[in-house]
RNA sequence: GCAGAGGUGGCGGAGUGGUCUAACGCGCACGGCUGGAAACCGUGUUUCCUUCGGGAAGCGGGGGUUCGAAUCCCUCCCUCUGCGCCA
């Protein structure tokens, strides 16, 4: 969320980037804010003013009480204030969650770099690495083409889990795990730390690093317990150092998280997104930084940078696409998007996403650095997919696919194979 | 899951209704002393509000009792020990 302190200094800021993002409806919320917080400040001066007299009174009663004196008439006056304080405080609570309900709505301040645009259509394209060629044979949706060679059972996933789920066979959950393996590998030897983080959370380090919408959209939550299963290793890395303060030579702290992850809405269907592509589960590794403020655009360009070489090395061609101000989200102040050629369909599909958080995270999650001098500010956070598999897939199965069904292995991978050079194909 | 013991500042650790809301020790920062350093001395070391004089809050989280709560009550979370269960 936003550091209300931008608000009482410089709401013209926060209002020129909603203009940006085409948000008249939060708009509103920035003089709200200003006003409620202003009101809210003068509720509270008041209730200390009253507290301080409560505290003064109190502690005539205990000299009185000492010298062994009548405390009766102090007694009496002094009951009369905690009933105001009550009062006080309510209004002043719930000026507070207000504000606070609002401000945590209110998106993050984006670079001066976004691309100022209404949708995803208004992305705008950086670079291409390789060449996106269309097949040169009637290629199947990916999905039909796994479940008939055996590599994927949806049918019997759907049998036991319903729509949205998969079963990896043989060679093609070999693959899953070369994948994963080639991913591990590359950012470890970078000197990222492998984490395994829990695939359930509580609500109160959710909040610290997610759209609140998501609650209702996204995550599952677990029946009778304050619990929701991850919708990425992001979120438990997030939240790992909420209400701590961390000393600035330790940064930046750079992680490399896998994990499964679950997500309720799987959007659009259809029958290249049918299959492994858009699923409820699937399993990913994820950069993630805690960074100091002026180290962070460094290193949301390193995390592309990393993202960009495990797909050259998988041999996909891809682009890199600047995420623009009506696609971008609530969270990131700048968004990277890895989109691969999907052969099949001609397009270029979403694989990778890349953002820095700047202190959006931070603040809400009250996770701070201190400074050699003994001064602490809000860290920066950045995330960025290394590689979600099941997507990566569905580009190895679609460009790399022989007319007889065989399947060819990038090199990088190979080597995690047993060296399969093919996988699928008439046995 | 059951029983017992706990959770105090950056760290260790005292405090079980009012003698500043945090003793004492360690660490760290700044200042003094020094040719320089160690030692030593002093100041500071959470959050919020402020008309910059101060003020308020804070002892795992939330709620309650009281004129007054780290201290009493309720509730939740977590840690340790033992038992149980389990991969």
């Amino acid at each position: 969320m936003l550091d209300i302190n931008l608000l009482r200094e410089n709401p013209k800021s926060v209002l020129d980037d909603l203009r940006k993002r085409g948000d008249e409806e939060k708009e509103a919320w920035v003089d709200e804010v200003v006003k409620k917080d202003e009101e809210y400040r003068k509720f509270l001066q008041e209730s200390q003013q009253l507290r301080k007299k409560r505290n003064e009174i109190t502690a005539e009663i205990d000299k009185l009480r000492r010298e062994k004196k009548d405390t009766k008439t102090k007694i009496e006056e002094a009951k009369k204030i905690p009933v105001k304080i009550k009062e006080i405080e309510a209004e002043t609570v719930k000026l507070k969650e207000r504000i606070d309900f609002l401000l945590m709505r209110l998106p993050n301040i984006m670079h001066e770099s976004v691309p100022v645009g209404e949708d995803d259509s208004e992305n705008v394209e950086l670079k291409k690495w390789g060449k996106p060629l269309k097949p040169k044979f009637k290629m199947k949706p990916h999905g039909e083409f796994l479940q008939e060679a055996g590599l994927a059972d949806f049918e019997r996933a759907a049998k036991v889990s319903g729509a949205g789920f998969y079963f990896l066979m043989g060679d093609l959950a070999l693959l899953e795990q070369a994948i994963t393996q080639f991913a591990i590998r590359h950012l470890v030897k970078k000197g990222y730390t492998l984490v395994e983080p829990p695939l359930m959370i509580r609500r109160e380090a959710y909040e610290t690093v997610t759209d609140l919408d998501d609650f209702e959209s996204v995550m599952y939550k677990i029946e009778g317990e304050d619990l929701y299963l991850i919708a990425t290793s992001e979120h438990p890395m997030g939240s790992m150092y909420m209400n701590e303060i961390i000393d600035e030579d330790k940064l930046p702290i750079k992680f490399a998280g896998i994990s499964s992850c679950f997500r309720k809405e799987i959007g659009a269907h259809g029958v290249d997104t049918r299959g492994i592509f858009r699923v409820h589960q699937f399993n990913k590794i994820e950069q993630f930084i805690f960074s100091k403020p002026e180290d962070s655009w460094r290193l949301h360009e390193e995390l592309l940078k990393n993202a960009e070489e495990i797909f050259q090395a998988l041999e996909i061609p891809y682009r890199v696409v600047s995420i623009c101000t009506g696609d971008i989200g609530t969270v990131a102040a700048k968004k990277y998007d890895i989109e691969a050629w999907m052969p099949r369909e001609g397009e270029y599909k979403e694989v990778v996403s890349c953002s820095n958080c700047t202190t959006y995270q931070a603040v809400r999650g009250n996770i701070k650095i201190r400074r050699k001098n003994g001064d602490k500010e809000h860290a920066h956070t950045l995330n960025s997919t290394a590689i979600a598999t099941s997507r990566a897939l569905r580009a190895i199965i679609e460009n790399f696919q022989e007319e007889d069904g065989r399947i060819r292995i990038p090199k990088a991978l190979q080597h995690y194979m047993d060296g399969k050079e093919f996988i699928g194909g008439k046995k």
